[in-house]
DNA sequence: CTGACTGCAAACCCTTTGCAGACCG
DNA sequence: CGGTCTGCAAAGGGTTTGCAGTCAG
């Protein structure tokens, strides 16, 4: 997996800096509640974790949020962000995107949302469409188990992807034909 | 992730097991066309490993792979299997899920459908729903990228873990309280 | 103060790779 | 037969764990 230009400071994608201020001081708020009601002690460590993945749009995997956290907090070690991850996931203030473990990611956007994931680089990225969360089930499906969530994946090209495509065009071939019929 | 109980021989929803044997048949066919067009050599290890995850409707990861087809081909290695896999991926024979690498599982249904997740196991399960197929997306998705594929997620508890569940009740308490508010 | 938390290092698991022998075409 | 494919074993990358020192409450 790939994690190209989009770095966690980067400028997000209009200039709203200062609602995305309130809403991550917000966040903390409900960070250091829940972390005291279930009698967890709050860190710099931790809450410069947490920071980072509700900063971060990209969902970024344990590494990345390392990376992030390193800037304000040099000496962290990944076993510690790991081990605060999964807590905070076990607290119900993170969610993980993909199969449990193994190059898991995180999100910090809690609210019901769906996503578009490149299917080259990985990035992930939220939107939101009221309109997708009653959408119509086939009754097959509550044969499974019992519903929770459904979340609408995009998949697709991501433009920094195929930016790079472009580029890369006539420097090497395929290893498979990837035909089909 | 815990895999249990499904194990790749078990009976399926429904008795029509007649028809299945039809459908694999018919995937075998495509799967020997795909590889002579492809110059890839037809062996005994590649068709049984294409063979069981057309068969297992629960998508299965490398690991469950080895051992359906060490049924058959007790000799098999795991580094065969994985070389398979991402070999037919490449030949656009099966699909992956999740992100890449990292205890990837694999589909052989290449038709369009949407799938059921369990949250607890990772019991995944496909369905189909035609009218979800041409949802009206939020025009903002568009602009991540070029868009490929939809697929919804339907995340919840399968069958086999409420129960589950429902006898561990009162084996062992949680590690965290769990509460968000 | 004391138990929970951190950082280090080593262990662990899943996946990939190099190589010599086996096999398809 | 030749080049591809397999199985083995060892390496690789991400994640987890045991432990002694550190810190929040």
């Amino acid at each position: 997996m790939l994690i190209h230009g989009q770095e966690p400071d980067q400028a997000t994608d209009h200039n709203n800096d200062q609602k995305i201020d309130q809403k991550i001081d917000q966040r903390m708020e409900q960070f250091k509640h829940v972390c005291k009601k279930s009698k967890v002690k709050i860190t710099d460590q931790r809450m410069e974790i947490f920071r980072e993945v509700a900063l971060n749009l990209e969902h970024p995997d344990a590494e990345t949020v390392l990376k992030g956290v390193r800037k304000r907090l040099p000496t962290v070690s990944l076993d510690t962000v790991y081990r605060t991850l999964w807590m905070l996931s076990d607290l119900g203030l993170i969610n993980t995107l993909g199969p449990s473990r193994g190059r898991t990611r995180f999100d910090a956007n809690l609210s019901d949302h769906h996503h578009f994931v490149c299917n080259l680089c990985g990035l992930t990225r939220d939107f939101y469409a009221p309109e997708l969360s009653n959408i119509n089930l086939p009754g097959e499906v509550k044969d499974f188990g019992d519903l929770e969530k459904v979340q609408v994946e995009v998949r697709g090209i991501c433009n920094f992807c195929r930016e790079e495509l472009r580029k890369d065009e006539t420097t090497e071939g395929v290893n498979y034909p990837y035909g089909t019929s």
